[in-house]
DNA sequence: TTGAAAGCGCTAACAA
DNA sequence: TTGTTAGCGCTTTCAA
């Protein structure tokens, strides 16, 4: 800068402030016009280390995910990063593998390098790291998922609304003997459709026992596929399954597959999220839509609020929309033309 | 650090010295046990910013990919930040969606800020951008494609490795009549694929009439669709076509589909790269696997090498693998037990 | 083996 | 409107 300065026959002071966009206002209209040509000329680049060891801002945030290879995440992540590109700020991502220990020792790298807050997709309900986390003043959004206690502000879906219309998709079509595959109970999207589901058993007066609640211990195919395999072994199975997410879903028309028994005809499967390609298996996977890209877009506009210390919602609950494919029938019945 | 220093009764150029895992050995064995039990009493994080503004290194490196959502990039993403965390290094993702002018200007905001290097999966064969970072002696890696001219180290998978192997097992099918739905020309994948796929014509004696090249101007489903589209409209439409990638194969897949033309029964198809659930689409998609996680981690491992001096290889070709899956069988044929 | 001190490039408070 | 100056937190050279 003292270069640009130089060049410019004005003090460096005075550069930095033509520079910047804040306090471009301060410098005399030709004088800044001066200066920024200089920067031109020389290829200036600030550099962002010096700025952040000076204003205590790096531009920066952290983005916490489980699994980047997850097809869940990509839309989160680009949403955070296109509103993030468009403020001037980065996302320095890192994966969590589900993992507690990796979690937190991500998340104290990223605060070394000083990022100014954080977007996390990885939140437990009840999450020890999190509770320090607001002991220090640390900036957070969570996304996707919640905390029980409110800690800090979320961006999620409508769960328990895409439950509803799942369900009531089901219902219509006929199913009486309807399964919850759920996702894991210590996160929010696994306890909220589960309790959901059950809610709807009630409210529709269907019978508790009929319509099961088996617990996958991940949001995956092998668990999807092992749930769904135990059902089909045990007695009276369902004629219609409702997933945690579409990975679940995905294991359990595997399972459905490796037995033979069709899809729909004899078993209908409905998905949670609607990622990339479930449009593409067969049969269709019928699904509850989540934006995922609006979820991370919103999210990194609440944190962006928060640092420039505008309020921030505390709550935001995304509308979802079931989409209805090939892989949801009436019961027993034959697969209707439906699939694509 | 200050602090640091205090509590462990010692000058702070000592603390620094203690806590540094490199500088450590300058230090009295019992002092360094002091700070280090200091620091971890008091919390301490060291300041990023700081350290990258005396040092001039931020142990942080840029990565450009097109497109984050791209089923391709992630697993890429991936074996480049594991390989990256592991070393102390953290990744700037940066998304370019094809745009040059998107790309420079990211590429700059990474410069800003004190990236040591680059992992760069956006390369096309003339890539002025990329001139311009060698004359600015930028640190480099290329992955998945490369330059023309050999700029700067790559780590690609074997393209006409794979080719070669799928004509081989559509030839051995039987097939005579093979088009090749190619990816952009301007990329190194979508030409070298592409060449490889006319040598094959001619080393086996096929038709080069027969054999059509069409190129599609983007890796996507809908430039495979329309092209695939073209092939049937056309006369003597092919019995196999092996497609640039796999987003090309579904646009194949659904155009045949969308005509009611039985894949593999009337017309066999080939993907590349293997990417995540095309094993799980109708028909299960044959293709050529490329190892993506490795490819990414193999690209951070060439780029630490060059930040740390060390000499770097300046092409690694990594080994693809056939996947033979439901969407090839003999041609005119009906379509073997091979689905799953 | 440790202490002292300079300085990385920038911003912002203050003075002119 | 511009110049001056101190200092952000760290590393590293030099001296002791």
């Amino acid at each position: 800068m003292s270069d640009v300065a130089r060049l410019a026959g004005v003090h460096k002071g005075t550069a930095s402030r033509a520079l910047n966009p804040d306090t471009a206002g301060q410098v005399n209209g030709a004088t800044a016009q001066r200066v920024q040509a200089a920067a031109r000329r020389l290829g200036y680049v600030p550099n962002a280390a010096a700025r952040s060891l000076r204003t205590h801002r790096s531009h920066t945030v952290g983005v916490l995910i489980p699994d980047l290879t997850n097809p869940l995440f990509p839309p989160i992540v680009r949403g955070i990063e296109d509103v993030l590109a468009e403020a001037g700020y980065t996302a320095l991502i890192a994966n969590t593998d589900n993992d507690e220990e990796r979690e937190r020792d991500r998340f104290e790298a990223l605060r070394g390098r000083q990022v100014d807050g954080f977007v996390l997709a990885t939140a437990r309900r009840e999450h020890a790291l999190l509770e320090r986390a607001l002991a220090d003043g640390a900036r957070v959004v969570l996304v996707n998922r919640s905390t029980d206690r409110r800690l800090f502000p979320s961006v999620v879906a409508d769960d328990a609304g895409g439950v509803a219309d799942a369900m009531a998709h089901l219902v219509g079509l006929g199913h009486r003997r309807i399964a919850h595959l759920a996702g894991p109970a210590s996160v929010s999207t696994g306890a909220i459709r589960a309790s959901a589901f059950r809610r709807c058993v009630k409210t529709r007066g269907l019978s508790a026992v009929d319509c099961r609640v088996l617990s996958c211990p991940g949001y995956n195919e092998v668990a999807g596929r092992r749930a769904m395999a135990d059902l089909l072994d045990g007695e009276a199975p369902p004629t219609a399954v409702l997933c945690g997410n579409d990975l679940i879903a995905l294991g359990a028309l595997r399972a459905l597959r490796e037995r033979g028994i069709a899809c729909p005809g004899a078993v209908s499967v409905v998905g949670f999220n609607d990622m990339p390609f479930v449009d593409e298996v067969q049969p269709a996977l019928t699904t509850v839509r989540v934006p995922h890209h609006d979820l991370g877009a919103r999210a990194a506009r609440l944190l962006l609020d928060q640092l420039d210390g505008r309020p921030a919602a505390k709550l935001s609950r995304l509308p979802v929309e079931l989409v209805v494919r090939g892989s949801t029938s009436v019961p027993g019945g034959t697969p209707l033309g439906r699939r694509r």
